[in-house]
Formats: C-alpha cells, sequence, structure tokens
DNA sequence: GGGTTCGGGGACACCACAGCCGTAT
DNA sequence: TCATACGGCTGTGGTGTCCCCGAAC
C-alpha cells in the first residue's frame, strides 16, 4: 500500500501533480483538475512507486514499476544487475483524462484501479495528446532556448509563452515527454548522458534519441539557467564541452579540491553549514560527490574569486533549499542533477584555460543577476489567487484598487500616467 | 586586535482582493 | 441537523526599506 491521496486521504495516491505538488489517487486528480481551466493546465504525472514522494519518469517494464529518477537511478545503476531492464518513457499530462486516455498514454495504466468516470467525462475533450510534441517540444536551437525559459517557469509560463511567442506553433502542448532515455540502462552516465535530463517537478526535459541530444538545454527549472549560453556566454556547443571540461565545478574551478585529494577537507568544512541540509537528502549515489562537498568548497582558498563569488551564490542557493524539500526538488535544477547523476564527470579543466576572465566574471554577473529573481521553496497554495496577483496593477510593486493609476501592470508591461 | 564605515544581500512589510473558514442565525 | 449569511483571515507578486554580516580601512 503505497501513500495516501493528499486531498481524499483515503486511496493510494497514484500521479502527482507538478503545479500542486501533490499526490492524489486518480478519482481526486480528475475531481480536483477537472475544477477550472487553471487547474486543468495543471501538469501531472505517475507517482514514484517506490519513494511514492517524487514524480515517475520512467517505467521499469520488467518490475512493472514506475521510478522517479532517484529511484530509478538507484535500483537501475549500472552497477546493478537491473540496469539492463527496459525501461518505458511515463509521459506528464494535463487536462481530464479518463482512464481510457491515461491508458493511450501509459499502457500498463489499465493496471491501476478503476476510476469513476462520471465525475468528468464533459471534460475529455480537453485532454489532448499531442505526439508529436515530443519532437516540437525540442525543436531547434533557438526554439529550445525559449523552451527552457518554458520549462523553467512552469505551465503558467508556458501557457504565456505559447501565446506571446507562439514558439510551437501550435496549442499547448499538453502531455509532455517525461526525461531521460528510453530503453537506456539507468545510471549509466556516458558523455552522452551527460546531456542532462532533470525529471524536475515543475519542467520536464527529455534525452530521447541523439539528436535530442545535440539539441541538448538543461532542464534548470528553479536554478533558473534559462540556457547555459546565456548564463555563460559560451557556444551552444556548451554542454558537451561543459560536461567534458568537468561541469560547473570546473566552471568554478572546484575540481581543484577534489583533484587534490582535499575531499576530508571540504567535507569537513560542511559541519554546521546550512549546505548539511543537503547532506541529509543525499541520495545513496555511491559514486556521486556529495553535494555539501561541492557546498563546502566555497571555503577552499584554491577557488579563484570569481568563482568563489559565483559559488558562494551557487551555495546559498542550495542554503535557500528548506529541509522540507525532497530529493526531487534537487531534481529540478541542473546542478543537484549532477551531483546525483551516477558518474559526474570530473575532470580537469580545459574549459577555464580557454575562456578569458573577462568572459567568466561576466558570466558570473549574469549568475548573479539570475540568482536576484530565484525563488525558492515557494508553493502555490491557491492557484486562483497567484493567477489574480500576477495580473493585479501595482504601483512601486503594491497592489492597487481596481481603476485607480498604476506603474506597473503585468499584462502588458506599461503604465497608466 | 578593536572600532568604524561601506556595500551586498536576505528578510520582511506593504498593497487589494477573491476565496477560504469559522461562527451565528 | 442542515442551509445560509456574515465577517475575519489568508495568500498572492513586485518593490522598497531595514537590518545583518563581512570586508576594508
Amino acid at each position: 500500500m503505497g501513500h495516501l491521496c493528499e486531498f481524499c486521504e483515503k486511496q493510494r495516491s497514484i500521479v502527482y501533480c507538478q503545479s500542486d505538488a501533490a499526490s492524489l489517487c486518480l478519482s481526486c486528480d480528475r475531481n480536483v483538475h477537472s475544477a477550472n481551466a487553471l487547474s486543468r493546465r495543471h501538469s501531472r504525472t505517475l507517482l514514484c512507486e517506490r519513494c511514492n514522494s517524487n514524480p515517475a519518469v520512467v517505467r521499469c517494464i520488467e518490475e512493472k514499476i514506475s521510478l522517479c529518477q532517484n529511484c530509478d537511478w538507484i535500483g537501475h545503476g549500472s552497477s546493478t544487475p537491473a540496469s539492463a531492464h527496459k525501461k518505458q518513457t511515463i509521459n506528464c499530462y494535463s487536462g481530464c483524462p479518463s482512464a481510457a486516455e491515461l491508458s493511450g498514454i501509459w499502457s500498463f495504466v489499465l493496471e491501476f484501479p478503476s476510476v469513476d468516470d462520471s465525475n468528468c467525462e464533459q471534460e475529455l475533450g480537453l485532454m489532448s495528446i499531442n505526439e508529436n510534441s515530443v519532437t516540437d517540444y525540442w525543436g531547434p536551437p533557438e526554439t529550445n532556448r525559449m523552451i527552457d525559459l518554458a520549462v523553467a517557469s512552469g505551465m503558467d509560463d508556458v501557457e504565456k509563452l505559447d501565446k506571446s511567442n507562439n514558439w510551437m506553433g501550435s496549442s499547448t502542448p499538453v502531455v509532455k515527454p517525461m526525461t531521460c532515455s528510453v530503453d537506456q540502462p539507468a545510471g549509466s552516465v556516458n558523455s552522452k548522458t551527460h546531456k542532462l535530463c532533470c525529471p524536475g517537478t515543475k519542467g520536464l526535459g527529455l534525452c530521447e534519441d541523439d539528436d535530442h541530444y545535440e539539441d541538448f538545454t538543461v532542464d534548470d527549472i528553479d536554478m533558473n539557467f534559462e540556457n547555459y549560453e546565456e548564463l555563460f556566454g559560451i557556444s551552444q556547443n556548451l554542454p558537451e564541452q561543459f560536461f567534458e571540461n568537468g561541469g560547473i565545478d570546473s566552471l568554478f574551478g572546484l575540481q581543484d579540491i577534489f583533484a587534490t585529494g582535499n575531499n576530508s577537507q571540504a567535507e569537513s568544512a560542511t559541519e554546521g553549514s546550512s549546505a548539511g541540509q543537503v547532506k541529509a537528502m543525499q541520495p545513496a549515489c555511491s559514486n556521486a560527490v556529495s553535494a555539501d562537498s561541492m557546498m563546502s568548497s566555497k571555503t577552499e582558498p584554491n577557488l579563484c574569486l570569481p568563482a568563489r563569488q559565483a559559488y558562494s551564490s551557487f551555495s546559498h542557493s542550495f542554503s535557500g533549499m528548506t529541509g522540507e524539500s525532497s530529493a526531487g526538488d534537487y531534481q529540478d535544477c541542473v546542478v543537484s542533477s549532477m551531483f546525483l547523476m551516477g558518474e559526474p564527470p570530473w575532470y580537469p579543466p580545459s574549459l577555464e584555460n580557454s575562456n578569458p576572465s573577462a568572459s567568466r566574471d561576466s558570466a558570473v554577473m549574469r549568475y548573479k543577476e539570475k540568482k536576484k529573481t530565484r525563488k525558492f521553496d515557494k508553493k502555490i497554495r491557491y492557484a486562483s489567487r497567484k493567477a489574480r496577483a500576477d495580473v493585479r496593477r501595482r504601483v512601486k510593486g503594491r497592489f492597487i484598487k481596481a481603476g485607480e493609476s498604476y506603474d506597473y501592470d503585468p499584462l502588458c508591461q506599461t503604465r497608466s500616467f
């Protein structure tokens, strides 16, 4: 018996709503998300049947179990006998699908308990499945950039982007591909899987094939790295180069610590730091360098100043995560994904050498700008209130009475005076 | 080493108002 | 016991302000 539905608290939770950050049974899922147009946009997916807390990204066909990326890595890591298990990518969906429609998305949905369709039959038409969305979603790089933006901002923003930019030339993609490669042994992190696929609770990446790899985009989610190019001002080939050169740690010079066998120092510095929270929640990825070690490295004097500055901000970002955060929260950001990846590439840096310090400083500056706009632990309890706040006019950031003059209108970015 | 100044950054208040929730009828 | 009405409370986002902390002198 898994965890109970957070709504009815009676039935076993089956699906995970990313927008509500709640696990629901199928019946409540349909009831809750048929309430209004906004709730129908909520992106949902299956709940991990192992940890019962994170959204599932793959289903192990042989074990007949849906797993989040954490559990997938743990259970199907390259060093495990189950690494060769065949897996099926789990798509997320929105709208108000019937059980039959769910089975269309997930063939194994038929294994689920029956659902009373009576509540929401009239809403079935709202459920749409864009099978082509996989390709579209990961279209050309310039599109990816926009998509990344959208993903990073959540579904509502996807909608906005859809309207404002018409980025797909079609209506809102309802079924979004969850991340990670299909039929690829979990935990095998090679040069290709460096292209992270973060099964975030807000956004979903996809690494379906090599073509998609080439158009790699990092699901940055909470970190709000719109993309690496924007963040670090380097070429679109960065992801390959980036990871080959040791990832973000090399960018920040962290590998110095590990290269010099200074792990103990880094680890010891962790104690008492806020990053310890991360340690407590660190998944059991044996070869993943602990996040707290990464954190603590901010105290490492070997770091060059810009790197320290950047990484200080970086670690602050992590410290901003509360103890309530789950491991899945960490999946929301690319860096944490690197922490969680089976085999993080701690290679000696060459990226640093290939980039002038000026560009690095500018990258750090851009990162800080990004950081300013970052929000942590913001759980929207009432989407309707958010929707109102999002469109409410303001004066110096404060809400104003309807009809009064304003200096900021979220809808049109204009002023009334 | 101790005191002062400065800047960066986090925390928080403020605003309007729809909707939730408890209480009274 | 149930339905309805009422009033207080809550939460939502952008901006400004206050305060803390570390660095520099």
